[in-house]
DNA sequence: TTTTGAACTGTCACTATCGACAGTTACATG
DNA sequence: CATGTAACTGTCGATAGTGACAGTTCAAAA
């Protein structure tokens, strides 16, 4: 079994920001860990599928290269359940249920990555989705034993490691968002606005004349470089401009 | 410290169903671990605020009063700072960055509950949040080690135990939440219009008529309860309804 | 076979929005 | 004091959105 006190300090280390690249905290985590492999990523929900934004891994050039260029993750049925899901997804769970999907798993096999492993869904708050495939060259007996005892340090190694990557994103897009920043009233005429409220409301609501909010709204039209109070609401809830609480 | 067998046993219980009713949950971590007090919310971001869907907690029928009737949750700072990340808030770090909310944290030690706590973001894919509160009455100094070795066990078990709720949730609200559902053209309707698109655009886009453009659009307000398109495109962002370009 | 749901279309009348015109007031910073 | 920024206001005309009216077509499920 794993030292418990190289746990826990993988852990502090994890939520005290010291993994800030995936590849430090890949590099913990098979260290620490009888892990095999890694995979992070990022995806988003679409109407026609799943868009990958963010993928990272620690296969080798060969493995990423069918994985990632021959667009498996779009057939991978443990991607399916563990991003429709918050609950771990075990990878001889998934294999079970979607026969149709066994030559996955043996080009997974043919490339060294073993079938036992788990996939750990993170939601973050905006409705987008990641997850942390775990994987380990262990028999099932094995690793049936060892998921047992670690899935929990798995658990929060992941949610930590997820915020961080969620707070650097937020870092690194607001400085192209600098020009982007709404006034006080802006903000609020947009938060108004996305209640469903019309210029007349709005005016009644905060005290003001209809013309100034079309003011305000006008000029947040223009900092957002939108054409509708349509576009511009849609925008700054995607970029948490207005208050989403 | 707390039996690790103890823990182990209690999150195969919740991993595994075994824990269908917050009540039983809350009992069983109450039972495993030196925690005071617990409170499971599902919220729902709204513009003007927040909406607390469903709460569940151990608190005392009086504490209980004054935290859900007199909204205390509306200005939580600990709330606000859950719902917004994915990160573990500890209750004392929520307490330094928001000083005017000292007299919360008064009230809760008079009726009982100690400052020492931790809140568990629990982002779902559709967007909602849900977070778990765990309360120890315990010193500083004493929470901290507790917490340390802790917390991966209350991180897994938070995750196991809201992805049950989320299921049980689904199989009942399967039925309310026929009507919500968008089609495929509603879908694409709101996504160009939250591109900027007017509908004569979105019905070039589309090649159909711009009325029924508008016919797509009339049905999405209807189900999603709103009152004007821009309205409409600010819930379908929220909820990840529409993907993001 | 009937029913249901999605996709589709037309017109009328009213209201909301948006861009472009031309300003005032107040307050902080250099 | 000048400069800048946020907050504020008015009017005109064109375009966009909204609700209520009344339908057709097609495919899949009951």
């Amino acid at each position: 079994m794993t030292d418990q006190q190289a746990v826990l300090d993988l852990l502090d280390i994890v939520e005290y920001g010291g993994c800030a690249e995936p590849e430090q905290f890949f590099a913990l985590m098979r260290r620490t860990f009888k892990i095999a492999h890694l995979l992070y990523l990022e995806a988003e929900p679409l109407a026609d599928g799943l868009k990958v934004c963010r993928l990272h891994h620690t296969f080798g050039a060969y493995a990423a290269e069918i994985y990632v260029s021959k667009g498996l993750y779009r057939i991978d049925p443990i991607l399916r359940l563990a991003l429709g899901g918050v609950r771990p997804v075990e990878w001889t769970t998934a294999r079970r249920r979607f026969p149709e999907c066994e030559p996955l798993f043996q080009a997974a096999e043919e490339i060294g990555l073993s079938t036992e492993g788990v996939a750990l869904p993170l939601p973050s708050p905006a409705g987008r989705m990641a997850l942390l495939a775990i994987n380990a060259n262990m028999s099932p007996t094995e690793w049936s034993t060892y998921r047992r005892c670690h899935l929990r340090d798995f658990q929060l190694a992941a949610n930590l490691f997820h915020a961080s990557m969620l707070e650097h994103a937020a870092m690194a897009g607001a400085i192209d968002e600098r020009d982007m920043r709404l006034t006080g009233r802006e903000t609020e005429v947009l938060t108004w606005s996305a209640a469903g409220k019309s210029y007349w409301e709005i005016a009644t609501i905060l005290g003001i004349s209809e013309r100034t909010v079309r003011f305000f709204m006008t000029n947040a039209r223009r900092k957002l470089n939108v054409v509708s109070n349509t576009q511009a609401v849609a925008q700054a809830v995607r970029h948490a401009l207005i208050p989403t609480i």
